[in-house]
DNA sequence: CTTTACATTGACGTTACGTAAACGTTTATC
DNA sequence: GATAAACGTTTACGTAACGTCAATGTAAAG
């Protein structure tokens, strides 16, 4: 029985213009050509299509099928595996986009509809992801993983009363350095000032303080383009002009 | 603190080439442009960058981000919540390719390292997801799901031996049919002698036989164009001329 | 002053087709 | 036999979010 590209696309349930591709690409050729230049398909085409459609349920790409289908040699067995490991990559994918997603609607919604309590606590939350994301990897490859858990515990632990004194401590640091950035000296009564804020207000997330891990973030402020960023934003130069601040303030030479 | 393409670029992780192509579909313009043409990026514009990369990283695609960023009225947390129901919706494709991928694996590997009575299970289990696949959607329309699941069980329960009785006398149904066609009459004895083979063949998959499922099966083997398909693969015609001796051969009117 | 690094605007490639244009062929109807 | 409907053909643009040239202008460094 011989079918044209209608006939054949209606009883394998495609469209016409999936079957002209098909031959485009090389996948599937029709039997012949009419003299009208008409494409005609015969049983074997049929077979062939009705492989190609069952690799193409499974997902595999158009371009694996035809290598699958055309060289005998090709360890079809060994193409699903590969294929399977994609298709499990990308569930893994999914699975951690569900995640953001379901814990960014908890925050959001939280400021609507949670109680003061719960509103706070979703929004630590969002607070420690966000901090995660922007700044996480850097961190956790110089601090260790430990070091980062435990600032997220702090976190996690901080009441609302807490939570808002760091808050407004974070904003007097910015302050007290723009200030002190005006009289240029980071070793002056100001920016010794912010110094030291900048101290109180990182024991709000870290567990212990230590004048090496503080002048080591000083120098991270600077090094590191997101925090330099962060810093910078109003003034050009305000990280470098912290971390020498902070540097006297921690007897760094 | 301005920034260019690059170093606005290097600051949040993406490429120039992102930050070109978010200003030319008006998701992320310059706050300006310098008399050379250079797009220059200052602090709002690496705000809005966060926020885009935030939204991003949930896989909501930039059309949308641009709804929620650029006008107020924007609902996000309706849009988050719909972008969560295609991600579920994503995975749950992905959970049943993930499963037919498997249950191919099996069929597959089995038939290469599985034991003789494994490697058949193996093979009767991938005949019953090819008919299914095949035929699945419009037998479970017409017979109903019982029926289907019955004659499924029926496949699953056959012995090697059995199953390969079917597979001959379907062949000899072929066979026979061919002979009978020729001779042009479906009432002749040849053409009655396929509709009890079939008949017979039948017997294998279905729990009871009715002369009135048989005559609707013949019929839809007309009717149905993947069935036509398999019974004009050698001859066209041979669907209605074993319908006819079908109908015949159950007394059909 | 030259090299080097970085900027710009096109424009094509990626996947698996959908959709439409412009035009020839087969089939059904009048 | 004319005509219209239904079907066939090729060509080509559109899709999402950039990657990757190419050709060319500008800024910074030696």
């Amino acid at each position: 029985m011989e079918y044209t590209v209608q006939q054949l696309a209606k009883l394998a349930g495609v469209t016409s213009r999936t079957l002209r591709y098909y031959d485009e690409i090389g996948l599937l050729k029709p039997a012949r050509v009419n003299t009208s230049g008409y494409r005609i398909y015969g049983p074997k085409e049929v077979d062939q299509l009705q492989q190609i459609l069952f690799y193409r349920e499974l997902g595999v790409d158009l371009e694996t099928i035809k290598q699958i289908l055309t060289s005998p040699s090709f360890d079809d067995v060994q193409a699903l595996k590969q294929h399977r490991e994609k298709l499990l990559a990308e569930r893994r994918r999914l699975e951690a986009l569900i995640a953001n997603v379901e814990k960014t609607l908890l925050a959001k919604e939280g400021r609507i509809m949670m109680s003061d309590k719960e509103k706070f606590e979703a929004f630590k939350q969002q607070l420690i992801d966000e901090n995660e994301r922007k700044y996480g990897k850097e961190i956790r490859e110089k601090y260790g993983d430990e070091q980062v858990n435990k600032s997220n515990e702090k976190v996690k632990n901080m009441t609302q009363a807490q939570y808002e004194e760091a808050t407004k401590l974070g904003e007097e640091v910015l302050r007290v350095l723009h200030e002190a950035f005006l009289t240029g000296d980071p070793a002056g009564e100001l920016a010794q000032k912010a110094a030291d804020l900048h101290r109180q207000w990182l024991g709000y997330f870290w567990d212990h303080y230590s004048r090496e891990a503080h002048a080591g973030l000083a120098q991270m402020y600077v090094d590191d383009e997101r925090f330099k960023a962060y810093y910078d934003q109003k003034q050009s130069g305000m990280a470098e002009f912290l971390r020498d601040a902070i540097f006297i303030y921690t007897g760094k030479k």
